[in-house]
DNA sequence: GCCATGGCTAGTA
DNA sequence: GCCATGGCTAGTA
């Protein structure tokens, strides 16, 4: 694991329950502004071994961008079971249950 | 090295 | 257009 997968497994562990973060934010707290589909990749390939929040993930719009239907349904339960409102286009109001880490992963 | 991959995104038209 | 990875390949040693 290099330590960029590293800082983004560290800031997508810390989403607590009911909140979300954007790929573009976690990627640019870990320290690579434009490396939003490096989060993509790393929640691929690491949200099962890292006991990853990866439903508290969502696009700059606030939307669940899973491609395939099941997996966005899956998403919006997992959402809201913890309190988090997805409307019905699968939308997340950034405003209100946006996460901001207090903290950089350190780097 | 090269190349595909990927659930993206800022900022035009 | 961006860009960090992993897998594969040509082509040296």
């Amino acid at each position: 694991m290099t330590p960029f997968t590293a800082r983004v497994v560290r800031l997508i562990q810390g989403i607590p329950e009911g909140r979300v973060m954007t790929y573009g934010q976690i990627a640019r707290r870990a320290g690579s502004p434009r490396g939003a589909r490096q989060v993509v990749r790393i929640l691929h390939a690491m949200s099962e071994r890292h006991r990853l929040p990866w439903h508290r993930v969502v696009n700059a719009r606030g939307e669940i961008a899973i491609p395939d239907a099941a997996g966005r349904e899956m998403q919006a339960q997992l959402l809201r079971r913890e309190g988090v409102a997805v409307d019905a286009g699968g939308r997340v109001d950034l405003a209100r249950f946006m996460h901001e880490p207090e903290w950089d992963a350190g780097w």
